[in-house]
DNA sequence: GTCTATAGGCTGATAGAC
DNA sequence: GTCTATCAGCCTATAGAC
């Protein structure tokens, strides 16, 4: 956190707190309206800098965007990698990706859409610098449910489809978060939706139950 | 199907056939770009249509949208509402909504990445009179989990959290197909992903172990 | 490093002929 | 209903002053 800043209000700030705040307020916009919805004097408007800062610290909104999709995804793709350096059994293994994997989206809000999007777009700014970081996204699950179904504590379900089950229903939470908020805000959701960490219960739980060997005795 | 068409050559149709062309092309080019990366340039060429047409038959890109939002919206909606008239029991209910859900993203293919841009963008563009389909989509999963709940069948799972666990495993799967084949045309994809029939079955089965009140004897 | 001013391209829309 | 031609507005990028 820096110096808090009020709104629309400019600040001196050296190069790097620029970038920063060019890289922090661009997740945001990109997150909420995709690279062609969000708007370069937006970005800048709301970041506290000259829209041409954009241009001289990154290259223009195309790179600014790539910067910040590099960013998101080494980030996140180093937390979920870190879990397959131990031994654990991989059942515990399962639980801890879920709840690693729903805190890296409550501590940075703007992930899950920016990588929804990215995938909805067919990847088009993914190039073979950042493919790798990408791939181990779709790594981890799958090698975690190898592991259990190779030591019999999973049945034989097939890794990869596990893995887009599980991911995609850990994105579709977060990434429907902006409506469900909107819809209850205005009193239109005839539902309550329990926080994160609930959702994360939840799904571990589902997980081990629907993909133990052998029938759970509890 | 109607008659054949050469791409490019622009062919006599009625009033019917251009506003049919142009909810066609134009469901394509929303679901693989959005609808601030669509253009209407493009969705008249390739819908064989003048792109006056837009203003004329839909009055202007963001109507021509939300004509294809309600069509999306409404006909994935009565699909999965009419399995809400049964009584048969919530474990099949559950297996068929998976399967009903699995056949309507593959007969209509664009259906998955226009829900989900539209989430992501906080539902802009569901009005009041589209709201009522829009909500049935979160209701029809709660609604087979509370039956299965009441009855005893199930486990006493959130019936919400079910909701948006399951609902996102199916829509990312789908909306991850143009990038998986992506990158499987270029080599560069190190795992066989099976096709979308595969999925539903995984998923029914990790649904009715996961959810089930007893351990299943099988 | 930052800012102002402006250029230049693209996009969605429509007037008016057919 | 359809098409051509045209326009006004918006958006990104940058030259040049500080």
């Amino acid at each position: 956190m820096q110096k808090a800043v009020r709104s629309r209000v400019r600040v001196r700030r050296g190069s790097e707190g620029t970038r920063q705040a060019l890289l922090t307020t661009g997740a945001k916009l990109f997150a909420e309206r995709g690279f062609d919805g969000a708007r370069v004097d937006e970005i800048a408007r709301k970041a506290g800098v000259n829209k041409a800062m954009i241009s001289y610290h990154f290259g223009g909104k195309r790179k600014l965007y790539i910067a910040i999709l590099t960013a998101t995804l080494t980030d996140l793709a180093s937390r979920l990698k870190a879990l397959l350096e131990t031994n654990d059994p991989p059942a515990t293994l399962l639980r801890r990706f879920v709840s690693t994997f729903v805190e890296a989206m409550q501590q940075s809000p703007t992930v899950p859409a920016i990588l929804v999007r990215e995938l909805l777009s067919g990847g088009r700014h993914v190039d073979r610098h950042l493919l790798p970081h990408f791939l181990a996204l779709f790594a981890v699950v799958r090698e975690i449910v190898e592991r259990g179904v190779r030591d019999g504590s999973f049945r034989s379900v097939h890794p990869t489809l596990t893995h887009f089950g599980l991911i995609g229903s850990l994105l579709f939470f977060f990434i429907t978060a902006p409506v469900r908020e909107r819809l209850q805000r205005e009193g239109k959701l005839p539902m309550e939706v329990p926080p994160a960490d609930a959702f994360a219960r939840h799904t571990q739980e589902l997980m081990a139950r629907g993909l133990a060997a052998a029938p759970s005795r509890a």
